[in-house]
RNA sequence: CGGGGCGUAGCGCAGCCCGGCUAGCGCGCUUGGUUCGGGACCAAGAGGUCCCGGGUUCGAAUCCCGGCGCCCCGACCA
């Protein structure tokens, strides 16, 4: 592509509304313009980088025996209404006005609804199927440019198999193939663990990118080999005490303690010996939670253990429910409330706790004898600095970037929807579902991110619009001229990608700063005084690296970098 | 949805508090000339519903009310 020709509108300073580095240069390097919050229209040079993402994406699925489909955006609203998927996406799903349609945010129900009419035998599966495609999803807050918009591109598959075993398989054949999707686009990356959440699986792990742009908060072992979502984070902390002498159970007068640090410093005890009590509603039962100390509770851990959406309880129904407030709860005498206790206080004694009156704690609480516990979890929020679960070292916590998510769902949509296959022996079964998914601009948006310097990005060869970035640096000169469109079209007979600099009336240090924006692996300069010499200069966009190559050995030089 | 900020030429901004505007600056754009290895220079130009609607006033970019849009923090994020 010659730049006197192409569409590649550069920016020289920085847009205003971009905050995070890959943002502000898929801006100024023409790929993107926002059309409105959360959505992007691709000009050509990004469009040519999402396509190279693409490609390897597509490579990789099909390497593992996964057919690409074309799946529709538009999707009958009926199909969303029997997995119960309206109300569970709530104001993200977009819907269509005048049409009982909604623009498909995932492709889970689409993907039953051919099982259902096409899986009929176990000797149908396995099957991969996947799109890359685009998704809507009306997010309430789009941000950071491409990373989060309400229209983006994603590749999405889906598994079907016959029994959890066989998901296991498709499972591990996608994580193989991110692998190698995200090590290929030269990403530096690592795999957590991630929470099941809402959508009922038995497991599911994140690709994760470190920025500090993420949006998702991942706890990380010294040496890596740990990482898991907070959302299911643990660490190995020391349980609560029981002492052998259990004395009994007292009530305390604790006027104005409000909270677990007022109550430590009022009874001069530590943290240890304190249980935190917080009421959340599950579904539509009242539960208390206990905490040790003031160990955080983590919602997502609560709501995988109850299987029902969670949600703080309202001051006033707590009061009505136990007559008292926030900060005198707790187990002892309570009556229809679930009764949930955090694994480090399991079996513990001696402890304090709220007594449910106003100003008044219970001690000397024993969990085995006091009150019944529904059940021990883990429920607690890690922190930085706790031992990780595997022994190595201490935790921290860093943010991320989500680049894959991969899951296993089991049977909840083909349940949902009557997916249904026969076995060998007759039987009719569900189908047992995986969904893996791909943010093609994030992989763009996190490849700029890690590799970019004041000037501008520098690209991957594989992910790179173009390998090649020929500049003619002074177009007065026909010598200059001359060869350097003889070397636009010898590179391009030879295949190779080139964007050509051949502007006239622009200064050499315009186009200098102009391809260094763009970020082209290579540089090839064409300039008067060294094609005196019979001297062609390439240049290495990333480390700066120049080199003087004779005028006739430049394409073999090129060819042998490109390799 | 809570908190904060912003909306003035294609882009980046000043002006707004304290009303007087014929609305300005830099970049970009057009024309002519000079320049030509790290975002050149000179000259002449084009380009604006000052986000929208209402109000106050002799007079509103500026003050008041309402709305819309965009960005950031938080909540949310299959």
């Amino acid at each position: 592509m010659r730049l006197s020709q192409g569409f590649i509108p550069t920016v020289k300073e920085i847009p205003a509304d971009a905050v995070i580095p890959s943002h502000q240069l898929m801006i100024r390097a023409g790929m993107v313009r926002a059309l409105a919050a959360g959505v992007y229209a691709f000009l050509p040079l990004g469009q040519r980088a999402m396509r190279k993402a693409e490609e390897i994406v597509r490579q990789e699925m099909d390497a593992i025996g996964g057919q690409e489909f074309l799946l529709p955006a538009l999707s009958p609203i009926e199909l969303w209404e029997e997995t119960g998927r309206v109300k569970a996406f709530g104001d993200t799903l977009f819907h269509i006005k005048n049409r009982p349609l909604v623009l498909a945010p995932t492709h889970e129900e689409v993907i039953c609804w051919l099982a259902k009419n096409h899986i009929a035998s176990y000797k149908d599966m396995p099957q991969i199927w996947y799109q890359i495609q685009t998704k809507f999803r009306n997010e309430p807050r789009p941000r950071s440019g491409v990373l989060r918009g309400r229209q983006f591109l994603m590749k999405d598959s889906y598994s079907l198999d016959r029994s959890p075993q066989d998901l296991d398989r498709s499972y591990e054949l996608h994580a193989e193939a991110y692998k190698k999707i995200f090590t290929r686009c030269g990403l530096r990356y690592f795999i957590v663990g991630a929470s099941s959440g809402a959508m009922g699986g038995t497991g599911s792990q994140e690709f994760m990118m470190e920025s500090d742009a993420g949006e998702d908060v991942i706890a990380l072992s010294e040496d890596s080999s740990y990482a898991a979502n907070v959302e299911v984070a643990a660490s190995t902390m020391p349980r609560a005490p029981r002492f052998p002498e259990n004395k009994p159970l007292e009530e305390i007068h604790t006027p104005n303690v409000k909270t677990i640090d007022q109550l430590a410093e009022f009874l001069k005890v530590e943290h240890g010996r304190l249980a935190k009590s917080v009421v959340y509603w599950g579904g539509d039962t009242p539960v208390l939670i206990m905490m040790m100390g003031n160990d955080a509770l983590n919602e997502s851990k609560l709501m995988s253990v109850l299987g029902a959406e969670v949600r703080p309880i309202e001051a006033e129904k707590l009061q009505q429910l136990t007559g008292a407030d926030g900060g005198s709860i707790g187990p002892v005498g309570l009556k229809g409330f679930t009764i949930l206790a955090d694994k480090r206080l399991e079996g513990a004694n001696g402890l304090v706790s709220g007594a449910n009156r106003n100003d008044y704690h219970y001690g000397n609480i024993d969990l085995t004898r006091d009150c019944t516990i529904h059940g021990y979890h883990d429920l607690r929020t890690v922190q930085a600095g706790e031992p990780a679960p595997n022994g190595s070292g201490k935790l921290r916590i860093v943010k991320g970037i989500e680049l894959g998510h991969i899951f296993k769902l089991g049977t909840k949509y083909s349940d949902a929807l009557n997916a249904k296959f026969l076995d060998e022996n007759g039987q009719s079964l569900p189908v047992v579902m995986g969904s893996y998914g791909i943010g093609i601009e994030r992989i763009l948006a996190c490849h700029i991110e890690q590799n970019h310097d004041k000037d501008g990005i520098f690209w991957d060869k594989v992910l790179a619009p173009y390998q090649i970035h020929l500049i003619a640096v002074s177009t007065k000169s026909k010598e200059v001229v001359q060869a350097a469109d003889g070397l636009y079209e010898t590179l391009g007979n030879e295949g190779i990608e080139v964007l050509y600099d051949d502007r006239s009336d622009i200064s050499p240090g315009f186009k200098f700063k102009d391809a260094d924006l763009l970020g082209m692996p290579f540089q090839v300069i064409v300039g008067e005084k060294n094609l005196a010499a019979g001297k062609i200069e390439i240049k290495t966009r990333k480390s700066g690296e120049r080199q003087l190559v004779d005028r006739g050995s430049a394409v073999e030089a090129l060819r042998t970098l490109l390799a």
